[in-house]
DNA sequence: TAACAATTAGTTATCGATAACAATACTGAG
DNA sequence: CTCAGTATTGTTATCGATAACTAATTGTTA
């Protein structure tokens, strides 16, 4: 190992493990033709000297940029600072470059805004958080300009590009069904915002959970939600006035689930005694809330690390996505917390102003 | 202008104005020796072919790494996420690479990822944002290293490097005035985290506006709080558990005054009709909220450009920082929404279960 | 005005990698 | 065993900029 401070190179390598230059530089390439016994004395000379390849110099020399853009329109902020940490160190790691950038407005923005930093950098991959994994004209472009694109949670045209996700139909079954243990019958749920496909995936998950256990669904059960706060103020309000309230409310994402708790306390209930409340995506507002939101867990930085992965993988050509390739799916996890608890024997208590 | 797709170089340059390949870097650097005839000559080229120079020929001709480091502790994922997503763009316009490390624990760990970052990278220049910025040792290494540091709102060894902030005293003096005028006289303040600078000058401009309009400040009248949501539950309760309830509380940050407007609602109190809530920051939470929160905002995107532009002007070193160099004091708005209305003619509720 | 500094401009080598081509080492068929 | 054909390795030029040196120009002073 070179005294620290000083970077080894590429000629270091090469000398210490007896070839050429080329011959490490085809090491490293994912599908180049080496022998084995030249890839092992250049891997046992790479991991002695520590060296890493110099991302400049790699990048003057060939017609890859190594720029990988995160393109996002309008996930909170905490969604995209949890998954931007992760695909950072990994991009460190792996010598690529992230350059995050945000997509806003209409369809033609979107492209426009992409357009540009594909003028600016030529990207070699872009990652594509929800909403954008769903916008076809976008995928399209990228595709066109031969960037490869992996998409976080897409709902449309599964197989064009390598996905991630975690399986949130399930997620929201099994969270269902958890309540269903706990004893209640009258569960209610807030929607997402329909542009986003996990939406719908959640609220069937719901649905079935319900329907598995022979529960029906009053209609005024299922709220309309817009993944905001204040839409989640608003449909629990809703649920909050009907005749008969549910006792427990399971929201599309922790926004609009911690708005229901606010709604719950603001009428004179409390959580979890009277009602308990479910979110989904384990935000940061979950644990600042009291009390704290049970919810699920996406492993955003497995998901992001996973998606820079991928890049590295060699170049992700359409013709070689086998399905093992394409498909992501990783483990969510569901966080219990104060916001749930068994269902009320009975619940006849009026709300009070 | 070259036909899209393809970028121009240094060559392209230098031919059209006529003029060697040094010349034309020459003109791009601050401080070498050129003339004025041949820096307009190749300016006029850089702008007719939209040269930009190639960040990666640069880093790999030159001692410099164009890494600009962006350290932060624990922050709020908004408050990172804002500044991180200025900073970015300005970065790319001018070349630099923005590297985002969070830097966790004790001082030992916190230097250790400063250390293992530079080796790496050999960052040109570092932002420290708060705590980070009054922590003397990473200053004392990052300075040691001869990496640029920018702080932002920092609160101790002020002339030591350039920093950027906004005037948080004036901000609460003008707040706290603004609630006086409303009629307000038992104004609260919840404190923000002694290790964070800002908290210390917003609660004196809190306490000065107070008594430059003859209004004394109960001590029950100013919590302890810790910058985060739980914090501010607390703080709260103490104080509608007061006998004399204040009219309005001004929280040091978004966190703990949303936190406040959970207490007011579940305590049967109401917002803004009751009792004003103002808080800091304008972070995310300040407009999810019902209803939308009163507060400072900071011209993070400003700042965030800001820190990146010294970086640009001409290496910011010791000797040549001249006074306006350091202050970059930027101004902050009052962002007047719902949350605050002019106080009640009497407080005489009793508060109900 | 000649002689010498000080400024400004140009030339060449170099950074660390890969592309493209050239050379060599293996392989199996006849 | 030889030779074509393939698999592997090496050589040289190149990417786009700057450093370090050299050359030319300008300005100053005796």
């Amino acid at each position: 190992m070179k005294n620290s401070g000083e970077r080894s190179t590429i000629q270091d390598v090469a000398k210490l493990a007896g070839v050429s230059t080329m011959t490490v530089s085809r090491a490293l390439a994912p599908n180049a033709s080496i022998s084995i016994k030249s890839r092992l004395k250049v891997e046992s000379a790479i991991n002695e000297l520590n060296y890493r390849p110099n991302v400049s110099a790699r990048r003057l020399a060939s017609d890859k940029s190594f720029f990988i853009g995160l393109l996002y329109d309008n996930p909170s902020a905490a969604y995209v600072s949890q998954f931007i940490s992760g695909a950072m160190r990994k991009c460190r790691r792996l010598g690529f470059h992230l350059v995050v950038d945000e997509c806003n407005g209409d369809d033609e923005n979107i492209l426009a805004t992409a357009k540009n930093l594909q003028d600016e950098l030529a990207l070699d991959g872009a990652i594509l958080l929800p909403p954008l994994c769903d916008n076809v004209k976008l995928v399209d472009y990228l595709l066109s300009r031969s960037i490869s694109v992996v998409r976080i949670a897409p709902d449309i045209d599964i197989n064009r590009t390598p996905y991630i996700c975690i399986n949130d139909y399930e997620a929201a079954f099994k969270v269902t069904e958890h309540l269903i243990k706990l004893g209640h019958h009258k569960i209610a749920f807030i929607k997402g915002d329909p542009k986003i496909g996990a939406s719908r995936l959640r609220l069937q998950g719901y649905i079935d959970a319900m329907h598995s256990q022979n529960l029906t669904i009053a209609d005024e059960y299922i709220q309309y939600g817009a993944f905001t706060y204040k839409s989640g103020l608003i449909a629990s309000a809703n649920l909050l006035n009907l005749s008969t309230p549910p006792t427990a409310i399971f929201a599309a994402n922790d926004d609009m689930a911690s708005a229901a708790i606010a709604t719950i306390n603001r009428l004179g209930f409390s959580v979890p005694e009277d009602i308990s409340v479910v979110g989904f995506d384990d935000s940061p507002i979950a644990t600042t809330m009291w009390p704290s939101l049970s919810t699920v867990q996406q492993p955003m930085t497995d998901m992001s690390e996973k998606a820079i992965e991928l890049f590295s993988q060699g170049k992700i050509n359409p013709e070689a996505l086998t399905t093992d390739r394409i498909r992501n799916v990783l483990n969510f996890t569901i966080m219990q917390r104060e916001s749930i608890a068994p269902a009320p024997a009975l619940l006849d208590q009026k709300k009070q102003p």
